[in-house]
DNA sequence: TTGTAGGCGTTATCAA
DNA sequence: TTGATAACGCCTACAA
């Protein structure tokens, strides 16, 4: 009964009779318009003559229109456009009489006429390719990263999730050009690299995510995976592993002459190459690297695995591995997803982690503080990389010309139980 | 070198140089239009009089328009139009040649000024109010589904993302108005119960996912939660357990006299009440109390428990009950957060899972299987609710005047470990 | 301070 | 089969 009420205090507050009668074809009691049957116009300000009947398929609820709120108001349109816009140059009573007629009328501007009249859209698109079955590891926090930041920004944000194997992305981009979208975010695992040279064509300020690409009107954020590979690794050793396996996800999309190398080195990264590809995977590699060479402990190919970033993926690389290297003491895997799986393969080989095995996973999801042993990880800033994705697409749309440089964001080892390093070795 | 080329290839292709050469300010060489500075009109058809000079702030590409394509092809724009919207009744070599003149101009027709004069938006958003801290376990699929269904169906998807506290939902909602959107979807955890009156009031068709309410243009879809709480706890009774505790998440937000009442019956779900409030957590607890009713196991106050939908605050309450009812010897969590918490409570308090004590959750989320004992829970299919949502919208937009009743979609029991029902008892 | 008029890029209605 | 023209709902000079 309480709701009951307050719902109908609430209709008749908002939504006045003068629009329902409208709606419902009775006359207007007040303003000027009226139906197309009717020719009196018995109105205070006859007003310019663009006045026509009713659509021909009306059956949804008129929208009100700035011209309605003046006549009713008794003003011009461009007086309600200034209120609206806050000129700040109309007269104080003048204002308040407009303001009480759009919340009478229950009055909503426009976006679409205003956008088109700007010439602007306001709008961003956030493009994720995800591969079935397979989580991004932080879609969600991302998302709520670039929603909150593109609200602040006074921009509306579309939303496309595609398959990466599915041949129609074309269409996404092509909507996103009729939507004329100021700017695009792109995540997730690309269908191909010829997305890249479209986006290029496009012209659109594009900012990846986790995605080394850099072009003429493109950037990316990422978070510095070299680093966050080499703490993981340096953690290990500094527990006292020496035999450490790397458990890699697969190649990116990288040209054919890249992806043929198994080891690129780092000098693949060119910063001052307008195209610049490099994996994160790569990068996590790179990492893992260093930090053996840091360490003196030589780089045995060998224990390079790949897991295809899913859990059975690792599982079978590492029950594969245990056996040919049976003196491997620990396993750094770029994903908690397979640092999940890696684990199960440690025990169904009958070691136990992180006695006999140590592992360490990277993304920290959610699953990586529920899962025994805890997994150790190494975290990113999901909501800081959605943010400052966001804010480089600003900065692409207010600077054209200049593109500015990919962000790296830092990120944090997560020590927890999988790595045996809560409490001395 | 490879790639470098196929950019290249690219850009010729698809930029040519008629556009470039006008962004650059120099002379077109065909078209009409010209420079403001310039008055040289020698184009070879002069057509009607709304050329102006170019727009103040114009440092971003110019957009190629219908009216150009229109020129560069010396027909109409109503010619392109018809070409655009296929009317198929156009001749087949002027329509060559207008789409050839799109091409190369690499047109796209704006859907702003498309949606403007149709009077339509072809706009829907997707309204996520989180809780900070707390994903909702399955928006991912359900941002598959929905993203995929929209797509299908013509439309954009606008997304938004508030935090459950944000005072603020109503400027989501005003952006709403202002774009026009022909539906709304709303998952999470609602900000308030004026949510739904605000809804209401804007007469948008909206549908809910996981949230029980229904009203004049809004309806929702959900899952079977009373069958799925009743599966979970009949498993658990079929299993020999008889006292079993129940460990709720948090109340929905219903009206006052309603959550004063800590034991709602089945009664309050009045399903032709316009205004339908009842919660899931209020379904899954009628689905506990159905199946010991239906083994004549009588329904214990005590053994209710709330766990507030996190994995500490289930952690503390099973904790509590362990110490006042150590004869209990299943826990079924309406979430499979609250699930693990739970877990990891009979783990602390020196008992096991599933030999001393039994847990079975809801939701299936990525977690669940990766837990050891992995978890046996009650499967939602995200993806499936996501798309029924947008089909309900539809709907709603297709048939104003009759409601479409809530859709219910199955659910499915997952039992893995931590039930002990693997095999045998 | 307020009003008039033209235009944003489409589609729709007629007419040719 | 094609073309001219009036909307769509708003913003923005410029005029009064």
């Amino acid at each position: 009964m309480q709701l009951q009420l307050s719902v109908c205090a609430y209709v008749f507050e908002n939504v006045p009779l003068i629009t329902w009668n409208r709606g419902a074809g009775k006359i207007s009691s007040d303003g000027c318009k009226c139906d197309s049957s009717s020719g009196s116009d018995g109105a205070v300000k006859p007003s310019v003559g663009t006045h026509r009947g009713g659509s021909p398929a009306d059956r949804r609820a008129r929208r009100v229109t700035i011209r309605e709120i003046a006549d009713a108001a008794g003003v011009s349109v461009s007086t309600v456009s200034h209120v609206l816009n806050e000129y700040g140059d109309i007269g104080p009573d003048t204002e308040r009489r407009v303001r009480q007629v759009m919340k009478e009328m229950n009055y909503y501007p426009s976006s679409l006429a205003r956008r088109l009249v700007k010439k602007r859209s306001y709008l961003f698109q956030l493009l994720l390719f995800s591969v079935e079955g397979l989580h991004h590891p932080f879609f969600y926090e991302v998302t709520c990263g670039i929603t909150d930041e593109v609200e602040k920004a006074g921009y509306d944000l579309l939303l496309g999730v595609k398959d990466s194997d599915d041949r129609r992305w074309r269409d996404s981009l092509r909507r996103c050009y009729e939507s004329k979208v100021e700017g695009i975010i792109v995540m997730g695992t690309l269908p191909g690299p010829e997305l890249f040279e479209e986006i290029r064509a496009g012209g659109i300020p594009t900012v990846f995510i986790d995605i080394p690409y850099k072009g003429p009107r493109a950037t990316y954020v990422t978070s510095d995976n070299v680093r966050g590979a080499r703490m993981a690794t340096e953690h290990l050793i500094s527990l006292g592993h020496r035999k450490i396996a790397f458990l890699d996800g697969h190649y990116m999309h990288l040209p054919a002459e890249l992806q043929s190398q198994k080891e690129p080195s780092r000098s693949q990264y060119i910063p001052d190459n307008p195209i610049t590809l490099w994996g994160i995977s790569e990068a996590r590699r790179e990492g893992y690297a260093e930090a053996l060479d840091a360490h003196d402990i030589p780089l045995d190919t060998g224990l390079i695995l790949h897991g295809d970033y899913t859990k059975a993926g690792a599982k079978e690389a590492v029950l594969g591995m245990l056996d040919n290297h049976p003196d491997v003491t620990a396993i750094f895997a770029i994903s908690d997803v397979m640092a999940i799986g890696a684990m199960q393969a440690v025990r169904e080989s009958g070691r136990k982690v992180p006695k006999d095995v140590a592992v360490v996973g990277y993304d920290d999801i959610e699953s990586a503080s529920y899962v025994r042993p805890a997994l150790s990880t190494v975290k990113q800033h999901g909501e800081e990389m959605g943010r400052s994705a966001v804010r480089q697409i600003l900065k692409l749309i207010g600077n054209p010309g200049e593109t500015p440089d990919k962000v790296t964001l830092p990120v944090e080892l997560v020590v927890r139980e999988s790595c045996g390093g809560v409490r001395g070795l």
